[in-house]
Parts: C-alpha cells; sequence; structure tokens
DNA sequence: CGTACCAAAATTGTTGACAATCCTGCGAGA
DNA sequence: TCTCGCAGGATTGTCAACAATTTTGGTACG
C-alpha cells in the first residue's frame, strides 16, 4: 500500500506484504512478482525476494521453483488441523499461566474480561475482537512458554484469514462471550485443569463455527 | 563434512550444516562464518547466506544483524518447553491416528513394537533409537495432520541434542519401551483417549529423564 | 482443426563486487 | 595502570548485472 519516502528494507517489506495479506489486499492464489513488488514498495529486488523467503516460512506465501511466489491459500481443512494444533498449544499454556499468574495479572484479565462484556452489549464487534486477540496474547504471554508463543504466533497469520469471517456473524459474540469469560475465570482460581478444559471447549466451538461457514460458502460461490 | 566434488547448493548445505549440528559436528555456540562454510561445503557464499538464514527459521542457528551466526544453543528450559509443546501436539496427532488408523497399520505398528522389544532385549540401543523415532514418524503420518507434523518437525532439531544423551543412559531403554508399547496397543485398540494420554505419559517421562540430566550434568562442568 | 515446435518475452536464480558494520589491537593521555 | 579513541582487518549486508528457466504467442505441419 503506503510507499515510503526512504528506502523500505526487508523487514519492512516483510511486514508490508503480511498486512496486505491478511487484510485480502492481496487474495489467496494471487502471483506474486518480485519486480512488480519491488516498485510498488520502493524496495531493491533483493529485499523483496528475501521477504517472500520468509513469508515462504511463515506459510503465508508458496513458492515454486523458477516459477515465482503466490499468495498461498490455506483449505478448510488445513484452517480446521491449525486450529485444532493451536487449541492443543494454548490450553498447554492456559494451565501454565493458571500455576503462575500473579494478582495483578489476575485483576488485569478480570478487567479485560469486563471490556469484552461491556463491548459485546455495545454490538462493537470490531473491539471485541481485538479484546480476543489481547487476551490470547497475554495469557500465552503469562504462561512464559516462548516456545509456545511462537508455535502459535506461526500458525495464528495463516488461519487469521478464515477466523475473520466468523467475528462478525450474527450470534457470534454470544457464543464465545462466556467461553472466554470461563477461562479468565479459571486462569483467576488459579485452576490449571479448568483453564485447560476452557480453552479447548472455546476453540473446538471456533472450530464447530468454521466448518459451518465452509459449508455455508458451498454453495454461492462458483470460482476455481 | 564431505566436500562434493560438483557444486553444492543451497538446500545441500542446509543439509550438510543440519546434519553437523545434529550430529554435534559443530557445537552450540560455534560460530558460522560465511566465508568459512562456503570454502569448506565447496558452495558460494550467497548459497551458504541462504542455508544459513533457513536454519534460522528452524531454530538451530541464531543470527545477530552484522555479527553473523552461530549455533544456537538451547537451554535446558527451552528443552522442557519443547518437549512440553510436543507432548501436546503429538498427544493429538495420536489420537487422531487411533480414529483412521488401519489394520495394515495396525499389523505395522505391531512388528514395529516387536522390533523395539527385541532390540531393548538384545541391548541394541542405537537400533531401538531409531525405531523410537520411526514410530514417531509413523503415527503422525497416519493421523494425517500435516499442520501437526510440521510443527513437531520445527520443533525437533531442537531438541534432538539434548535427547540424545537420554538414549544410550542405563535403564533408559527399560523405562520407555512399555511406554512406546501402550501407545502402539491403544493405536490398535482404536481408543483416542488411551492414545493421548499414552503419548502424554511417555513424553512426561521423558521430560523427567531430561531434568535429571540437566541437574546431573551441572557438577562437571565448568561453563563456557 | 489440432498439435508440435520454436523464438521472444517475462521472470526467477546466482554471482561477484562493493558498501556498511563490527571487532581487535595498539598507542596516547590521564 | 587504566581508559579512551582510532585505524586496520575481518565479516556481514546490499545491489546490479548476468545466467538460467519458464511462459507465451505465433507459425508451420499433419
Amino acid at each position: 500500500m503506503a510507499v515510503s519516502p526512504t528506502q523500505a528494507t526487508q523487514s519492512d517489506v516483510v511486514d508490508a506484504i503480511r498486512r496486505d495479506i491478511l487484510d485480502g489486499e492481496l487474495v489467496a492464489g494471487q502471483r506474486l512478482v518480485e519486480a512488480e513488488l519491488s516498485e510498488w514498495l520502493g524496495a531493491s529486488r533483493g529485499a523483496v525476494r528475501g521477504a517472500l523467503i520468509d513469508l515462504t516460512h511463515e506459510g503465508l506465501v508458496e513458492r515454486i521453483a523458477n516459477r515465482g511466489a503466490r499468495v498461498r491459500v490455506v483449505s478448510i481443512e488445513e484452517a480446521v488441523e491449525i486450529i485444532e494444533v493451536r487449541a492443543a498449544v494454548e490450553a498447554l499454556c492456559a494451565a501454565k499461566a493458571a500455576e503462575k499468574i500473579t494478582d495483578e495479572e489476575i485483576a488485569e484479565l478480570r478487567q479485560l474480561g469486563e471490556d469484552m462484556s461491556a463491548a459485546v452489549a455495545s454490538g462493537d464487534v470490531g473491539t471485541y475482537s481485538r479484546l480476543n486477540t489481547r487476551l490470547d496474547e497475554r495469557f500465552i504471554a503469562i504462561s512464559g512458554q516462548k516456545v509456545a508463543a511462537e508455535t502459535i504466533a506461526r500458525l495464528q497469520g495463516r488461519s487469521v484469514r478464515h477466523q475473520y469471517r466468523l467475528a462478525y456473524r450474527p450470534g457470534r459474540s454470544q457464543i464465545s462471550l462466556p467461553q472466554h469469560l470461563a477461562i479468565i475465570e479459571a486462569l483467576a482460581r488459579r485452576d490449571p485443569t479448568a483453564a485447560n478444559r476452557a480453552v479447548r471447549e472455546h476453540l473446538a466451538s471456533v472450530l464447530d463455527a468454521v466448518r459451518e461457514v465452509a459449508s455455508s460458502r458451498w454453495e454461492p460461490s462458483g470460482g476455481r
């Protein structure tokens, strides 16, 4: 999108392309020609090339030797798998977090819970969605599990496009809010087992919703 | 180690360096100078550079801007975290595998179990260790969870050095063999819950052993 | 009408030279 | 003796030109 006045560095390019993919500016399957992006972003071709390689490792871009890069298409099946893995790892984090959470952090999460309730009550889906993400990030950080955090971050990007549709489905907030509050309460009670289960139940529900959206999108689209 | 007569390509370099790190040929913390490796492996500096970037993403190499690459040192704490995450994800795979395993695959795993028992009985730790790895790979493949497989593969490399010491500890085989057989039996019974639990129990035991090795290695070593 | 082939264009891959950065060792001054 | 500063060397980072590969469009031939 924005072309900066100064020369863009490689990590700038990575961020820019990643954002465009996540925002849907670059659609799945679209070709990513190095020379084009280079001019588009005001960076050297080398930088763009390196960025595409990085994004390939993140799973957002697909590269075939001598045949260029395209935005990776993640099938519903793959999205489901990603959420299943995330469920397993996040549940681990939740259990660990419940064991080492401090009083201040509990207060912080409770506040977060109230904000979420308020956002849902006022129908502000955008804010609610952002608070969701924050809750995830917070309890993963609290768990102190760096490897798990890195693993989840890696997977996050790939599934975000599929989860995006979800947030704005009517009634979705009402389903997920109590689940999020349950996670918070389990952490506040310092109950690892309950926290583990609460996270799993939440992601199982997300999974159902993703599958449902998938099947409901079978008919309208007629594309390749 | 071996320098091939023909020009080595980038993926050759990745493989060569990875193998050397995993084999302990390159020790943790050792500097990896691009020009040296380039001459050593008979590849261009660009190829070596690219390989080091790839290995950085794998977590085997650590790179600091303008200051070069070194073999990443994975602390005991990190190894523990890695095994915890692996436990969560492999348990997921085991449960999924139990749901879709075929009769042929059950026979194959049972055979594997017998081979493992034989290897332990004859004290052939090397073979036993290799069969272990195969068992892991097989039930992950059977589960059909590509994302989980990729996630585990990523983590595998980093923890392998810590697990390596383990295999040759006296008595270790006797502890882990029944756990492996339990995994096989749970899969053969097509019991997802039991398979999940069997994998978790096995990796919990690995975890204990890693921690124990860690504490027993506190005294002999005199620091970096 | 379809197919095989070929050259031109477009695109990616690689290399080598140069620029930028960091580390080392030495010497001057307090 | 210790600290600071500064060249010199070593190492990494970047770029632009060149090579290799794939795609495309057209044409001749069956």
